[in-house]
Formats: C-alpha cells, sequence, structure tokens
RNA sequence: GGAGGGGUGCCCGAGUGGUUAAAGGGGACGGGCUGUAAACCCGUUGGCUUAGCCUACGUUGGUUCAAAUCCAACUCCCUCCA
C-alpha cells in the first residue's frame, strides 16, 4: 500500500484498483496537480462489451469523476491483427465491416458509464495513424528501439514460446503498434496514462520505453488485477454465455440475477470493484454474515443493474426476483416466450416448449431435464417427457411459467 | 523439397479389429443439502418420432462378417533437416 495524495489513487487504491504502478510517486504528483488524460484500449473482437471489461469501464468512470479526462482508445487498427497476451490461440481476423460494426456497439455501452461529451472524455481510433504507417519509416523511427530479446522475455511471447504454441509474425508485433499508440496518444491528445488488466503490462511498459526514447516524454501506467471469482472462474461468463452490458443481449432481469447469485465471498470485493456505493457503507455491508449477506447481494445486484440499465429496469428486476423467489408468486415480468394460439390449440410438446423458451437445446436435452424432475409448469413438477401442453394449463386461460431448475423461469403467454 | 510425429466428443486425453455413443479428468447443466452462496454428495453431458432407430473418432475410398482401430490417397498441424 502506497500513501499517495491524490484523491484519485487513493479512491482506486481503496477499491483495489491498482496492481502494478510504474512510477507510483511520479503519477501521484502528477495527478494530484493537474487534470490528466489517461486512455484504456478496447478491442473490437465482439458487438458489444461484457461483464470482463466491466472493471476498465468503472476505471475510466473512476477518472472521469475525479475530473480528469478519459481516453477510450478503440483498436480497429490492432483488433485486424490480434493480441496474443494470455491467449494460445492465434485469434480469428475479422473484417472491416464487422470491425465498423462492432464499434458501433462498444460505443453504446460506454454512452451507458460515461459522460461521451466533448471536454469530458476522448474517443480515439488507432486506425488514423496506424494505417498511414509508412513500413521502412517506421522500422527505421521505432524498429530499432526494440529488440527481439527484449521482446522475447515478455511473458505474452515467453508463455507462448515455452507451451510450444505458434506466435506468427503479426502477433509479434502486437506490442510494437501498442507501444506506438501510446506514443501518437501523448502527441495528439498529451496523454500521459495508459491503463488495463495485468495482462497488458509488458505492453504498457514497451510504450512507456518507447516514449521516453523517441519524444523524451515521461509516461506513466498502471494495471488492475485480473479478476476471477473467489473460486476461481473468470468473471462474466453464465449460462447463458457471455453477460453482456448492452440490454438487448442480455435482459437486465438476467443481468440482475448475474450479480445476485455472486458469491459470499466476492461480495466487498465486487461492491468496491462495480459500484459507486462510498466505502464506509460497503464496509457495512460486506460485514453481513450468512443470510444476511444476501441483502448485499440484492443491493450489488440493484446498483450494476441501474448504472448499467437505468434504476427503472434495475428497481423492476429486483422486484420481479422478489415476487418469484421470496413470495413465490408468478411475476408476470419474467421473461416472456409468446407461442401462437394456433399451435397451442393443436397442442404443443413439453419437448418443443422447452426448447422454444431456450431452456433446453434440443428435444434430448429436454427429455433428460424432465427425467431428472428439474422441470415445473406453475410450480408443478411435470416427469412424463410426453406431456403436452394445452390451453387448460394456462392460468386465466393467458399464460404459463414455465422452470427449468430452481432459477430459471420463463412465462409463457399467447400470441393472438 | 526430405525425414518423423500427430488430427478422437465443449476442452484435455485414453483407446490400435468386435461387449465402444467411445475410459479418465476438466468444464457445464440438473438433483440433494442450504441462504437464488461456497464446499460437499449424487446424476446427466451426440441427435431423433427414445424399451427402438440414426449419425459420429480430419476428408474420401478400400480390406473385413465386423474399423476410431488395418490399407491407400488427400488435407491440416507440429518437430527436425535442406
Amino acid at each position: 500500500m502506497k500513501n499517495f495524495k491524490s484523491e484519485l489513487l487513493i479512491e482506486l487504491q481503496n477499491r483495489g484498483f491498482l496492481k502494478q504502478v510504474s512510477d507510483p510517486d511520479g503519477l501521484d504528483r502528477l495527478i494530484k496537480n493537474n487534470q490528466i488524460t489517461g486512455y484504456i484500449g478496447f478491442d473490437l473482437t465482439a458487438p458489444s462489451l461484457h461483464v470482463g471489461s466491466l472493471l476498465q469501464i468503472m476505471l475510466l468512470r473512476w477518472f472521469q469523476k475525479y475530473d480528469n479526462k478519459p481516453l477510450i482508445l478503440l483498436g480497429s487498427g490492432t483488433t485486424m491483427i490480434g493480441d496474443p497476451s494470455g491467449k494460445d490461440d492465434t485469434r480469428k481476423m475479422l473484417s472491416e465491416i464487422d470491425i465498423a460494426t462492432n464499434k458501433q456497439g462498444i460505443l453504446k455501452v460506454f454512452n451507458k458509464f460515461i459522460n461521451l461529451d466533448e471536454g469530458k472524455s476522448i474517443i480515439a481510433d488507432n486506425k488514423d495513424w496506424l494505417n498511414q504507417i509508412n513500413y521502412i519509416d517506421f522500422l527505421r523511427d521505432f524498429g530499432q528501439h526494440f529488440t527481439i530479446n527484449r521482446m522475447m522475455s515478455f511473458d505474452s511471447v515467453r508463455l507462448r514460446l515455452e507451451r510450444e504454441q505458434p506466435l506468427t509474425f503479426i502477433e509479434f508485433n502486437y506490442m510494437i503498434l501498442q507501444a506506438y499508440d501510446f506514443v501518437q496518444l501523448n502527441r495528439i491528445f498529451n496523454c500521459k496514462l495508459q491503463m488495463g488488466g495485468s495482462d497488458q503490462w509488458g505492453n504498457m511498459v514497451n510504450g512507456i520505453e518507447l516514449g521516453r526514447r523517441v519524444d523524451s516524454k515521461e509516461l506513466f501506467a498502471f494495471t488492475t488485477p485480473l479478476i476471477t471469482t473467489s473460486s476461481g472462474t473468470k468473471m462474466g461468463k453464465s449460462v447463458n454465455g457471455a453477460v453482456w452490458l448492452d440490454e438487448d443481449l442480455y435482459s437486465p432481469y438476467d443481468y440482475w440475477q448475474y450479480w445476485r447469485n455472486t458469491e459470499d465471498a466476492d461480495v466487498g470485493r465486487f461492491l468496491k470493484f462495480f459500484t459507486d456505493l462510498p466505502l464506509n457503507e460497503i464496509g457495512k455491508l460486506e460485514n453481513l454474515k450468512e443470510k444476511e449477506l444476501n441483502e448485499a447481494k440484492k443491493i450489488l445486484a440493484t446498483e450494476v443493474t441501474a448504472m448499467t440499465h437505468g434504476r427503472e429496469a434495475a428497481m423492476k428486476a429486483s422486484e420481479t426476483a422478489k415476487q418469484t423467489f421470496e413470495e413465490g408468486i408468478m411475476s408476470e415480468t419474467l421473461p416472456t416466450v409468446k407461442i401462437n394460439q394456433i399451435e397451442l390449440d393443436k397442442g404443443i410438446g413439453l419437448l418443443n416448449l422447452l426448447v422454444t423458451a431456450n431452456l433446453t437445446k434440443t428435444n434430448s436435452d429436454s427429455r433428460r431435464h424432465i427425467e431428472s424432475n428439474a422441470v415445473k409448469i406453475n410450480d408443478v413438477a411435470i416427469t412424463d417427457p410426453r406431456a403436452i401442453i394445452k390451453i387448460t394449463n394456462f392460468k386465466n386461460g393467458s399464460s404459463i411459467k414455465l422452470s427449468l431448475g430452481k432459477k430459471k423461469h420463463i412465462i409463457i403467454k399467447i400470441n393472438q
């Protein structure tokens, strides 16, 4: 623990955001006395961002809260290459069209967390300078500052070689381009700080060194820890795949549930990372014992959902959960799937219905779940895989609750 | 271009002619216990019109009553040599 003077670094340290810092005292002094610009780079490999990026987003959010200027660097250029850090496989190359589409989806997410107004933040795209590069000039101006010997020593490269996984020349160049990004951001926006996950440390250090060598500039960097749950699984994966920060890809109800199901041991840590709640309040919440801790989980879920999807959606999700799990009422606000009247008149096989409701993938899958007693209609277990659902199963003639396991509930309604 | 090794289910990885829808592990899902937690225990984990049938071990063709297992060609990956 360092004794920082700047409010920003104190806050970040107390919340657990800091892992490695390149020059703690120098950075502290700089932030204490100036409004600075700091950046985090994001790949454009997916149409949106998921919970795995939330920590970095929160970091930029704090940055902005303490009156510094966050710079979001979108890697249209580098995404075309692929970062070898932390991966064994060569990443698929994406087309320019995909990258452009992804960029829009990702900006939509940032808009929820960060004030993107002119003057409050900066959005940059590295294709603006990477696409201009002249190979010969680039080699002459920057290539001389990188030695292969040094590059081989970085974890991202070393581990790949040790595991005898192929590392292509383009991927090998990734770190050079990322270092060049930092230098360019410094030249264009006077950006002096790079932040990111600790797997980026090597790339970040390269950027600092390059800035010193070519421009005699003093640049800074710090990393956040890589977050896993207490049981060691990566953040952001769930039953339904990635936990997206976009309501069209992952519903606010499911998002709330994702956070509600946080492990005991993670509650305090997650409250600090993923909410704006003041630390003294978090302190009280994380000290709740056993069952009481569930209250803290609900607050975590509601706060994170409110930040991501709005307070109204969060309250609605919270209420739906209360009705479903605590009061045992069939909440009409659960995720809903509609079926056609005509099909219902014919009678729908339960196997099929489960697939239609997206609770299972195939009829065989449905069958297995039914046989292992996991399927309920209106809270009554159904054990016959040949069951046919008809209008008579519908409460008030309009809807039924279809459940798989204890946590997954879907309302089936008739599409008139 | 030459020599050798290899491609098995979501992943890792056994299996070298038949009782193999394919050991074991991981992951995932379901059940139990609980607090919508963790840990632990049990079960499931190709598809279908499911006491049966169909499709599967890189691709195609062949040998055989019978092939993931043998043969041939092709293809991709790895290692060494040039």
